[in-house]
RNA sequence: GCCGAGGUGACAGAGCGGCCAAUGUGACCGCCUGCAGAGCGGUUUUGUGGGGGUUCGACUCCCUCCCUCGGCACCA
């Protein structure tokens, strides 16, 4: 069975076909770090991170780059407001975030770049655009000019006209869909001098620079929440086919959302749950297993007695896992046969083939510690060897254990 | 309004046309135990949002309606 992915763009299920089959490249869009992760953070992270541990398993090599959002008006404002600089705070905030990550067991990344280190490569490719008319000054900044390429609203498959809100944001734009590129510079901003005078990237093109200048000109799966659909990956697509004459992204995904008494968290309405929070009364693991116990295109209505459940069955795989450990070393019967062994991890595999279905994997992992238990037949210690295997392997993507 | 994702037992969550509506949790009953827990064995909930259609047969495909969540310019 093929592995096959849910497309945004195209909003089908494709079979995943690298374009380079040595190497897969994949993009995920981190966090501003102007504060602390909450709980939809790390379900961004840890559905990317199944992803890339599921092609490993299948035998590809993965660059996956998390890049981490270091310039941005809210960290100013923040930074403003406790009286230290901007990078300072955004410095010390991306580390915090890098810990949740280790703490989460998502694998190290290829690369977790800053913005503030790309800016030299940013610049390089908003010039170029000025220079092809893509770009156009009001008051200082600059906008990228949406309406030469057409083609807006290709991820969220709407018309343009239908996306617009009752009153257009125009701020002297020509376009409402018209983004600022090129930020001009003002007091206690960190900027950095070019053709279009002093400033910082906007947000978009922090994005696509980084992409493009760590990963190359080919991304086989750039990720975010589905949030980051409109407008930012919108606007992604459109640089790029201003930049390069096509968009370079082989798959779009994105992850569903943390909704807390089935309202999205968000600041405003004041119910979000700090990742650290969670920490506090779970470990890394299990809230890990949490996540994955959901598909990630689902909504996961934040519950914590579901991760006291995810709990139990995490300790019923690790319990079983154990158990196959001392069935290894002294031969004890406990058992099934080779064929129940075999059966189980195609049931794992099927389900990760089908769009990363990590909740069907999990059950079957469940079903084969169940099986396990009330099979007539003796466990050798050759089997127990192939079921650790298989677990081995099931550990390798879901990331069980080696976090906390 | 426009677009997207969904609606499966108490909860979570599979099923991709017949092989079981899976699996786990919960609850209940036993065994075990000085008690409790754990463990083991067993039992359990009028469960597939409504209505049409296709089919010998639909949770599964098609149409339609209802409902929920999300996006519509801060957002993972």
């Amino acid at each position: 069975m093929a592995l096959e992915i849910f497309d945004s763009k195209t909003g089908t299920l494709r079979e995943f076909r690298p374009a380079d089959p040595e190497i897969v490249r994949m993009y995920v869009c981190g966090p501003t770090v102007y504060t602390d992760a909450h709980i939809g953070h790390a379900r961004s992270y840890v559905s990317f991170d199944v992803m890339r541990r599921y092609l490993e398993l299948r035998g590809h090599r993965v660059r996956m780059v998390i890049n981490i959002t270091d310039l941005d008006d809210v960290i100013d404002q923040k930074a403003a407001r406790l009286g230290e600089k901007p990078e300072v705070l955004a410095a010390r905030y991306g580390e915090r975030f890098l810990e949740d990550l280790r703490t989460l067991n998502v694998r190290p990344s290829y690369a977790n770049p800053r913005v503030s280190e790309n800016v030299p490569a940013m610049i390089g490719i908003i010039e170029k655009l000025n220079e092809e008319g893509y770009v156009y000054e009001v008051d200082g900044n600059h906008y990228f000019r949406t309406t030469l390429l057409g083609g807006y609203g290709q991820l969220t498959h709407e018309r343009p006209e239908d996306l617009l809100a009752d009153e257009p944001i125009m701020e002297g734009r020509e376009n409402p869909f018209d983004f600022l590129i090129w930020k001009k510079s003002k007091e206690g901003m960190v900027s950095w001098d070019s053709s279009l005078g002093a400033g910082r990237p906007g947000w978009h093109i922090q994005c696509y620079g980084i992409m493009r200048g760590v990963l190359g000109d080919s991304i086989d799966i750039h990720g975010g929440g589905e949030d980051l659909k409109f407008p930012h990956h919108e606007s992604n697509i459109l640089i790029s086919l201003a930049h390069k004459g096509k968009d370079a992204i082989g798959y779009h995904v994105h992850n569903g959302f943390m909704t807390r008494g089935k309202e999205k968290m968000s600041k405003s309405l004041g119910n979000f749950v700090p990742l650290r929070d969670v920490f506090e009364r779970f470990g890394g693991s299990v809230v890990r297993f949490y996540l994955l116990r959901s598909h990630y295109r689902e909504t996961i209505d934040y519950d914590e007695d579901d991760i006291e459940k995810a709990q139990q069955d995490l300790d019923l795989i690790l319990g079983f896992e154990k158990d196959l450990k001392e069935v290894e070393k002294d031969g004890k019967p406990r058992g099934f046969v080779e064929e129940e062994i075999a059966r189980h991890r195609k049931t794992f595999m099927d389900s990760m083939d089908n769009d990363f279905d990590t909740p069907g994997a999990i059950t079957a992992l469940l079903d084969f510690a169940g099986c396990a238990k009330t099979s007539p037949d003796d466990l050798r210690t050759t089997e127990a060897r192939l079921a650790l295997g298989v677990l081995s392997e099931a550990d390798s993507v879901l990331g069980l254990t080696g976090a906390d």
